[in-house]
This record gives structure tokens, sequence and C-alpha cells, in this order.
DNA sequence: CTATAATTGAAAATGGTTTTCGATTTCATT
DNA sequence: AATGAAATCGAAAACCATTTTCAATTATAG
């Protein structure tokens, strides 16, 4: 109810510039506060988070969290305002849009059937990627993970 | 390629037992250890982890992820192995399961025309159940938080 | 210009999860 | 049983993205 004052400030705008200009790439919080600092445009890390806390709770940008827990979140700038489903490559993270009748059938389909109403701006689908999926489906996933362990 | 050998402890067992027994009921990795201190079978804090990792990667369990970092991930003993989608509640929690033909067709669809092969075992839906839509839709849950909030 | 309230940011705290490492347990082989 | 190699255990410490603290700064209204 009560609605808190609110102050324009540079460090907000630098912060919704980078997404902005960025545009539907993804970034976590480190590499916003990297990018900013070495544009010249010093914003602290503490308000660098908060500015991206505020502007996922505007739906400014789209927030995703990553499986494994402990990993960063990485943020994206979210353009277009009406809804569709997102499904990301659980191998190289690639992240595509599904905008067709599909997704909306579909999601008639859960309302009238399940009785749930989808959320397509928190949804997001976990899948394969066709070049992921010809990679021999994860085999090459699992040679990273190996050389990652090697090199420590 | 190299697999590791397993031994069988009752450690283990107690941990997958747990989750059994709870059959489609979500815990914490911390509720697991306290239940399992409470019922006499005391496990190490360490070794519920390294037993609900394990048994995450086997498809044994299912780990939810929540949005809001930070807060603790939850696990909920798998039981049924064949594949089909899930949509939760982000207001309630509840897990619905979606067996059926839609699903299939969506899945093809994603397939013939994205590019992508959707994993089922990692993607869960989310939305809005029916009741907690009835409740006015999310006024509930922001009451809930503000309670929260002014408890602190 | 002044008062009030929001914002900043460096440093410290937080908290779920992972790592460390020595002690213990499992299991295959004598 | 006995032995040994390898996996597991678990308490404590480390980790690390994110949040909180709080004093200094800055934005806005009057």
């Amino acid at each position: 109810m009560l609605e808190r004052k609110r102050y324009k400030t540079k460090q907000q705008e630098a912060v919704l510039a980078f997404f902005q200009a960025g545009q539907e790439r993804c970034f976590t919080a480190e590499e916003a506060y990297a990018h900013l600092g070495e544009s010249g445009m010093d914003v602290g890390k503490t308000t660098v988070y908060r500015a991206i806390t505020r502007l996922c709770e505007e739906g400014v940008l789209r927030r995703y969290t990553p499986a494994e827990s402990g990993d960063a979140a990485f943020y994206q700038y979210n353009s277009c305002k009406d809804n569709h489903l997102h499904i990301r490559c659980r191998v190289c993270g690639e992240l595509a849009h599904m905008d067709c009748e599909a997704v909306e059938g579909f999601c008639r389909h859960i309302a009238s059937h399940h009785g749930f109403q989808l959320d397509e701006g928190q949804t997001v689908l976990v899948g394969l990627c066709g070049r992921c999926a010809s990679l021999e489906g994860g085999q090459a996933r699992r040679k990273e993970k190996q050389q990652e362990e090697a090199a420590r």
C-alpha cells in the first residue's frame, strides 16, 4: 500500500542502460559490475545488486536461477512485454524464445484440463538444443567437466 | 568410462528411506537431516547433502531450486520413472503431474519447430493453481510476505 | 536553501552448500 | 577371520553469491 518514493540516480540508469545495450543477452550481477567499471561508470557492487533486484521486481529484467545452487543467477533485459515461453539448453545455455500458436494452445490446455494458469514469465523449459544433441547427447559436457576437474 | 565403485551404507539407505517414506512431499536437506536425527538415525549433515546429491544424479530424487537465491533447495522422491511434465503453483507450492497426449504433442512441436529436445525430468512449469488463483490472484501471498517481514 | 528521505558503497554478515582431511567402514581377496 | 585398498563418514572450515549494516552522500519537495 504505502508506495516508497523513488529517486532517479545515475547508478540505476547505468545499470539499466547496460542491460538494454546487451539486448537479449544474459549477464550475472558480477559481469554487469565488471563491465560497468571497465566503461568508466564506477558503480558499487552492492548498488548493482540492488538495481538488478529492483528491475526484476518491475519486470524490466528477467532472472534465471541456475539449477546448481551456489552458482550466480543471471539476468536479461526483457524487451518484449508480451508473454512467451523460453527454452534453455541445459548444456550450452542457449536460450530460445517460443512465440507461436502451439504455446497458446498448450496454455489453454493446462488451464482447462489441469486447472493451472501457466506463468510464462517465470517458466523456463529445460532441454537440449540441436547442436548439443548432435554432440552425442551430453558426451561433450562430461568431457568439459572432467577437464575442469583436471585443471584444479 | 571409469565407473566409481559404490559401497552400500546405512546412512545412504536411511536418506533414501526418508524420502521414500515421504512419497511425493518436498523436503529441504536441512529438514531431512533433522527428521533423521529425531528418528534415532543420526546421519551427519555433510552425508545427507552428499546422499541427496547422488540420488539426484541417479534420478531418484527431483531437485527444486527456489527462485529467491539463498533459499534452500528442496527435494522430492521421484516415484514414477516415466517422463511427464510437472507444474508447480508459485504460491502454495502444489505440484501437479501432467501425463497426457497434449504434453507429448507439445514435445514433438518443440522438437520439430524449435530444434530443442525437451527434458521433462528437469523442466518444472510455474503457474497458479485454481485455489490460489481464486484467492484474488496472489493477494494471499502478499499478505504472507508482509507477515513474514513484520515478524522480524 | 533546508529539511527530509532515499541512495550509495565498503565492509561485514549471512546461510546454504561444498571441501578438507583424518578416522571409519565396506568389500573383495586371501 | 584377516588384510588391504578404496569408498564413505562427519565435524569443522571454507566457499561464494547475495544481503545487511551504517555512516556519508545525493535527490527531491517545499
